[in-house]
DNA sequence: TTAAATTTGTCAATGATTGACAAGTTAATT
DNA sequence: AATTAACTTGTCAATCATTGACAAATTTAA
């Protein structure tokens, strides 16, 4: 797995032999703007999470531990947060199932 | 702690005697904002989280870990994350901290 | 050199968040 | 019960960040 999910995208992107505009395409954007997501200069909106696993056949429970994974490590580099955070955050997601049995959104 | 960021600040306020109206001032927003802050309908701007802390005299360190873990688990509600997604942020954010070691900006 | 691929810059459109205020309800006090 | 303070809710324009789109520049490969 690479750093950050910029590089990720490229290096199944490229392992593909893609081009941008082939693989913008597929995600329904413009190839400029992935450039800049594979470069780190854009965010990649999860909303397309779903296309990006079906344009490279990706698990899509691993794609989204990559991708939220790296968005909470980038909001704690930038805030300098302690560990002790993602010790809470799992309390917290533990509370919020545990109160709410039923699941009303499933996105995926 | 109370199981969300609103109804914990709730709490503080409360403990301290203190209305809406006293404690809006003190974090300079509008009560009205404040109350559905509270009741978790709208969220906690980062921004004033230092605010918050000195109006408690509260140690940042462990509210930024409130806040963020609240946040992130709140995601991974939605999303319905795996508990993976933790340890990947983990494994992330030493693998930023390790390549860029000057910390170009402390927020707190 | 030419053509394809990629990068960069810009900006208007979009969408989400926020601040502000009015109007409503609830709770406490007299 | 009437009055007042505290809180809640709804709304909307202003603000801010994100996105899509396109042009132009640069890099890479043939």
């Amino acid at each position: 797995m690479k750093a950050t999910f910029g590089e990720y995208i490229r290096q199944l992107r490229t392992d593909k032999g893609l081009t941008l505009t082939e693989l913008a395409a597929l995600l329904k954007l413009d190839s400029a703007n992935l450039s800049k997501i594979e470069n780190g200069k854009r965010e990649f909106d999860e909303k397309r999470l779903d296309k990006l696993a079906t344009a490279f056949d990706l698990d899509i429970e691993k794609l989204k531990t990559e991708y939220f994974g790296e968005q909470f490590a980038k909001k704690m580099y930038q805030y300098n947060c302690s560990s002790e955070t993602l010790i809470v955050a799992e309390e917290k997601v533990n509370y919020l199932k545990s109160i709410n049995v039923k699941q009303t959104e499933i996105k995926f």
